[in-house]
RNA sequence: GCCCGGAUGGCGGAACUGGUAGACGCGCUGGACUUAAAAUCCAGUGGACAUUUUGUCCUUGGGGGUUCAAGUCCCCCUCCGGGUACCA
């Protein structure tokens, strides 16, 4: 007979309940432990198999933490804002604050029914006006703050220092400087828009194929007036943070990439004939002597001043074309350089030699200053320019490592080299710079400082991070606390007017042309100020992003009415001791975030500079799906499988079985109800840790959830039989040594997350109490404690069984003693040159001496050493024996 | 292109700072129980060869190297996954 785990599972998951056992509360007298799930969108389709994998992994953790005396938060949410429920409402008119309501209630229902142990006191929705209020309450921080430079820090704006010549120009030009320094910032800026959603797109939304991540389409370039929040002032912040964090290095990696941090020098170009002059970032200052042309972006200022009347006609055409191609072809994979020359020419500072000043795509607005110095013979994209249009290419480098033949091209600007080497043709008697016959690291540094002692340039810190594009064209989100004036001034509302709520609509259709559906809000949009003066609130609301940025410090005290924590309760649960979530994230998500809780910390609102002390990504859950030897998908309702292969049920073709996503087309997709109603709760959290390591992809198996459920009815079979159990100590020895080597091991592995090798040794356990028949209560209550984090029913059952009151959540996790893991004798593997030969069993505290004279002496030794002496012998203590012959 | 990560039996995966490769689970084979099946229990199970037994050889994607000893460290290569891309 199976267990009944159904009527278990329903009992403990009613006691807890009842019990209100994860309700917590701040207690300055207890170690606390914050551990935090990635909250999930809510989406109609409910929980998916991947979505337990986490919240198990932080279940067990919370559980772990809780027997070991730690105070533990441990909160679920719904990160509720976002499209689809907006396309319901499109399509149904169903208002979105409805499906979301819907969808978060099957959401918390199935998540109860994994028996996870989140305090639901605590629950928390992005879209509750009692949580964006304080939404919208950063926003308001975030407009009123700029960044200092010299303190590296954010401050209040009343702080700024405003320039005597400005504030001379009366009260309208101190408002556009502070306008020009908040950390949220109305301007124009060139987007990303999306037509068939009718909404801009963050550059991180757009895909490489130039293609809206949400839909597939083609997104166009547009230029709107949108909300921008200063986030690239934060790079140097954001990534000096990275190093005190315990993080993957891949995400650690990944964020420093995106940041794009590179040093370099500034460097002026003076323009012939014009008073102009080009400013350019390079990362190579020390290639100067090699710059035969520079480029301008299309897009650059200068682009249209520096060009001749003679050339204005095709300069013309090619920044339209430029402009066009921006949109559809710039991705093209054979991206062919295009360029058109301005007809001005530039004077290179090291040697004052006249070069051509060119426009081209290739060069973007948006990075460094948009203009480059060009040196073919040691950068492959001028290279490539420079002999599609036959510029000069002049090799300044003596390449070191190249093999002759490479080297031979270099030199005579046939190829191209980045790699170091040493100087020629890199001196000039006039400007006095002269650094022929250093290297790559000297050549830049003594070019650097001779630039600024001529004041051509100046060292330069320059990074890819951008500016984050803030509004969104959409119903569904948090509205902005703005009102635009009639004379064309911005403000905020009084913070006593928050939250300011969506108004309902009839009609949540964006427009055509950019606008948001909030443009219908009619009586809503409308307001009128103390003095007369008209206004119009805001119509862009702010995009997903802005919920999921703060969600984990309003857990902290989520019914706050006054403020947006209490400060005292933040210092206690701050910060995040472990997240948990999918690697998805490791950019945008925790990069907003991190850059918000900075500025929260920089105005002394949160206590810590970073908010997630220890992240880790949980793998992908995968499925199989099969394949023809074309390669073509065959859904797995066509699949049968006949001794270990598979064949096509209509065509009887043999099929090969992959690992891939699950999806609908492949008729592989698991859900989690089926599983729970199949197997149980305990089994399907305790398949989830036994797959893998919880960082790899993994495929789920129905054979795999068996082999777990299979484990736990062995369990509960054998702890809840009476006659399998006796009072008292353990008189077993080795039961006493499996016991405590499980407690450690379990121990171990919860704290380094490594569940699957944890959920093994406690099937070793099993197994050895089943062979052995008849254990002590003792050791089953021990062990029932060390199952609890991991299938938390049948344990609660189990502890009941024994005798225990509940609930097993509060008894102490068990100890593991040295005494029971010492052994006194070891089988030594005895190798000779490195092979296994045999095996001898000899004393621990053997001197290594003794234990070579025992293996000399074993009569086994012989045969391998074939009369000859052995050069050396081996010993390693508790580990092996190697005779080198 | 660049930056990460990975490759271990029929399958998912173990293997601490280099020290008995294949833990644990699945599957498979044989057996017990049963009228039978399921469930359960017991035994076996990397490959090849040999065998009455003791056994021998090979094996962690491929090739080199360091070492008494390499899945683990170093160099080169192949394939797979993720990120990113005219970033000057």
């Amino acid at each position: 007979m199976d267990y009944n785990f159904r009527e278990i599972e329903n009992k403990w998951q009613d006691y807890w309940e009842r019990d209100k056992t994860w309700q917590v509360e701040a207690d300055p007298a207890l170690p606390k432990y914050y551990v935090l799930d990635m909250f999930p969108y809510p989406s109609g389709a409910g929980l998916h198999v991947g979505h337990p994998e986490g919240y198990t992994a932080t279940d067990i953790v919370a559980r772990y933490k809780r027997m070991k005396g730690y105070n533990v938060l441990h909160p679920m949410g719904w990160d509720a804002f976002g499209l689809p429920a907006e396309q319901y409402a499109i399509q149904t008119g169903t208002h979105p604050s409805i499906t979301t309501r819907r969808n978060c209630d099957t959401f918390r229902k199935q998540i109860k029914a994994l028996g996870l142990g989140y305090d639901w006191n605590r629950e928390i929705n992005t879209t509750d006006p009692a949580y964006y209020k304080w939404t919208q309450w950063i926003f308001m921080k975030l407009y009123n703050t700029w960044f200092d430079d010299q303190r590296q820090k954010g401050r209040p704006i009343d702080e700024l220092p405003i320039p005597a010549e400005i504030a001379a120009a009366g009260k309208k030009a101190v408002r556009e400087y502070q306008n020009a320094r908040r950390l949220a910032y109305y301007a124009d800026a060139q987007v990303w828009w999306c037509s068939h959603c009718h909404i801009v797109c963050a550059n991180e939304e757009v895909l490489n194929d130039g293609t809206h991540e949400k839909c597939g389409h083609i997104v166009t370039r547009r230029v709107l007036k949108q909300w921008m929040l200063r986030i690239s002032q934060y790079a140097e912040r954001l990534l000096e943070g990275l190093n005190s964090l315990d993080w993957p290095e891949g995400v650690k990696d990944m964020q420093r990439n995106w940041i794009g941090k590179s040093t370099g020098a500034e460097v002026e170009f003076p323009v012939k004939n014009h008073e102009h002059k080009i400013r350019v970032f390079t990362t190579r200052p020390d290639t100067l002597f090699g710059a035969t042309y520079m480029v301008l972006s299309p897009e650059h200022p200068l682009a249209d001043p520096l060009t001749v009347p003679e050339q204005k006609e095709t300069i013309r055409a090619y920044l339209e074309e430029a402009s066009k191609k921006s949109d559809l072809d710039r991705t093209d994979l054979a991206r062919e350089k295009t360029g058109v020359f301005t007809g001005s020419y530039a004077m290179n500072p090291v040697n004052g030699e006249k070069i051509p000043i060119w426009i081209a795509d290739y060069v973007l607005m948006g990075y460094g200053t948009g203009a480059i110095m060009a040196v073919p013979a040691h950068d492959t994209r001028d290279f490539e320019f420079a002999v599609k249009f036959n510029l000069p290419i002049r090799c300044i480098m003596d390449p070191m490592g190249a093999a002759p033949e490479e080297r031979e091209q270099i030199l005579k600007g046939k190829a191209c080299w980045t790699e170091d080497g040493r100087y020629i043709h890199s001196a000039d008697p006039l400007s006095g710079l002269d650094i022929n016959g250093l290297n790559k690291d000297q050549g830049i540094e003594t070019t650097i400082r001779w630039l600024e002692r001529k004041q051509y340039g100046r060292k330069a810190v320059n990074y890819k991070l951008r500016d984050w594009l803030f509004s969104r064209q959409r119903y569904w989100g948090e509205p902005f606390p703005v009102i635009h004036w009639e004379d064309g001034e911005i403000s905020l509302i009084n913070e006593s007017e928050l939250p300011l709520v969506l108004p309902e609509l009839e009609n949540y259709q964006p427009g055509e042309h950019g606008e948001s559906p909030l443009a219908n809000a009619g009586d809503w949009l409308e307001v009128t100020g103390k003095d007369g003066r008209k206004g119009r609130r805001e119509t862009n609301t702010m995009p997903q992003w802005a919920g999921s940025c703060w969600y984990y410090l309003r857990y902290i005290d989520p019914h706050n009415r006054e403020r947006i924590f209490d400060p005292g309760k933040e210092a206690y649960w701050m910060p995040v001791d472990l997240y948990i979530g999918g690697a998805e994230h490791s950019v945008l998500h925790l990069l907003y975030a991190r850059f918000w809780h900075k500025v929260l910390y920089d105005l002394g609102i949160v206590s810590t500079d970073e908010p997630f002390r220890k992240l880790f990504n949980q793998g992908m859950i995968l499925a199989y799906a099969y394949e023809t030897a074309s390669g073509a998908k065959v859904p797995s309702n066509l699949v049968e499988e006949k001794d270990g292969r598979f064949f096509h049920t209509e065509t009887g073709e043999e099929l090969k079985q992959i690992v891939a996503k699950m999806s609908k087309s492949l008729k592989n997709v698991v859900n989690p109800d089926d599983v729970i109603k199949n197997y149980g709760a305990d089994s399907m959290r305790l398949y989830e840790m036994f797959m893998g390591p919880l960082d790899a992809a993994k495929p789920w198996s129905e054979n795999g959830i068996k082999g777990v459920y299979h484990f736990l009815n062995r369990v509960y079979r054998f702890f809840s039989s009476p006659e399998n159990l006796y009072n008292g100590e353990e008189k077993n020895e080795n039961i006493l040594k499996v016991l405590h080597q499980t407690i450690r091991k379990v121990e171990n592995d919860i704290e380094g997350l490594r569940f699957n090798t944890a959920v093994s040794q406690m099937m070793i356990f099993t197994n050895a109490c089943i062979k052995k028949g008849k254990v002590s209560r003792d050791t089953a209550s021990a062990f029932v404690r060390v199952l609890s984090p991991f299938a938390p029913h049948v344990a609660e059952e189990l502890w009941e069984r024994l005798g225990n009151p509940p609930s097993v959540v509060d008894a102490e996790f068990p100890a593991f003693n040295e005494e029971y893991l010492k052994e006194d004798r070891f089988e030594y593997p005895v190798s000779f040159n490195g092979k296994l030969r045999f095996k001898l069993e000899l004393p621990v505290d053997m001197e290594e001496n003794r234990i070579r004279e025992a293996v000399l002496n074993d009569e086994r030794s012989a045969r391998w050493l074939n009369g000859k002496k052995p050069r050396k012998i081996i010993v390693v203590p508790k580990r092996i024996i190697n005779v080198v012959v």
